[in-house]
DNA sequence: ACCTGAACACCGTTCAAGT
DNA sequence: ACCTGAACACCGTTCAAGT
């Protein structure tokens, strides 16, 4: 009935007790459930039932195991059509970010971070973005500018969500709380809004503000 | 010759040695110089001269000194023109905000965040923006739109540019280093790019993205 | 009211010691 | 090669004690 206790040195097995898949999978339970706040060596050690300094045989730092985990997350994106009407595919890859970025609410500010500061896994995602503007007809720099406003886009929208998730009517309470003669046309806006909802979301409005804005410019670019 | 020994008490002054606006002042000076990493309470008392609990006599937490770094930050923007074409007004908010966020790289990710969870401060500040796109004529939902659109890229813009300045070709090297296969139209793209620079940046080429979705959007809502 | 200093419960990481 | 455990240099924050 004592627990075992267990003794250093390396274990008598065929395969290892910790493993790289291993550590960052417990890990992401860790900060899915607790926030990346939790995620600190020693908490990952006891859930992985291991002293604290095991871990770092398998991964240098603790550095390494958020840039794990966000590759891992980059790795289940939702794969994208790569044939069909153009703006579709601009379309199906916004909603497969978004979708990537808000699996992980916990872990947001870091896919958004990475993927700006383009690391490996990041760029390679962005290459069916990349091919539906080109299909588009776009020149090479408005393909460039069309992506990365649409990237921008998605990275800022995933942070709002993941940051301040929609309850009721936040936004009206907060704007009445503000002086009215500071903010008189948030104020009359937001109450038309809030008198007749829109019919088309937030998400996609932007991506459909980008997608026509980045073709009327290449209209305009070519000299209408 | 013997340096003075701090002795505990209240000062002997009218006054106080430590003040909100002080801590604050002496935290953005060391997160600008070192980083948010190196803002620690214990640090910031060393820089203050100061024994560390005594700065939470003035703030309760180290979360308000970080919020309050933010609201410093966001009182600094620049004025807006409220008058004038409603483009050109939008321009202007969009890089008012922009430097805002650049004026302090190590900061970018909490000025980010704070303006996405949309605190009082982060509020006020969009005023213009929502006051230009009512000026284009939009109907309030489109406004919404247009202005949550603009305020994400950005957010994004800003994270991307704080977290890896550009020097020289770094996308080229990095696009150079993957796979060809997995990446090719964007190995294009780029290469067409670097050929010929394009005449417009990447910020401005966002911002005007949008401000032309933007129309268009509401033309195509209107039946048009 | 405002400042100090010891103490508590944590961190990430290095290093030597086990098998 | 892989795991352990003590140790180092940090954290944020509470609490009692000074004036």
């Amino acid at each position: 009935m004592t627990t075992e206790r267990r003794r250093p040195g390396r274990p008598h097995r065929d395969r290892p007790l910790l493993t790289r898949p291993a550590i960052l999978a417990a890990a992401l339970e860790l900060v899915d459930e607790a926030g990346i706040g939790a995620l600190s060596m020693r908490r990952l050690a006891g859930r992985l039932d291991v002293d604290p300094m095991s871990i770092y045989h398998h991964l240098p730092n603790k550095a390494a195991i958020v840039s794990g985990l966000v590759g891992t997350v980059y790795s289940t994106m939702a794969p994208v059509p790569v044939d069909g009407p153009w703006a579709e595919r601009v379309r199906a890859w916004a909603r497969a970010y978004r979708d990537l970025a808000l699996a992980h609410p916990n872990l947001v500010l870091q896919i958004v971070t990475d993927s700006v500061a383009a690391s490996d896994a990041a760029v390679l995602i962005s290459e069916p973005l990349y091919a539906a503007f080109d299909a588009a007809g776009l020149a090479p720099p408005d393909v460039v500018n069309a992506a990365g406003a649409l990237v921008d886009f998605v990275n800022g929208y995933a942070l709002a969500g993941a940051a301040a998730p929609v309850e009721g009517d936040p936004m009206g309470e907060r704007l009445d709380a503000l002086p009215p003669d500071r903010i008189p046309t948030m104020r009359r806006v937001h109450a038309a809004v809030a008198r007749e909802p829109a019919e088309r979301d937030f998400f996609s409005s932007g991506v459909e503000i980008i997608i026509r804005g980045a073709t009327a410019l290449a209209a305009g670019a070519t000299g209408r």
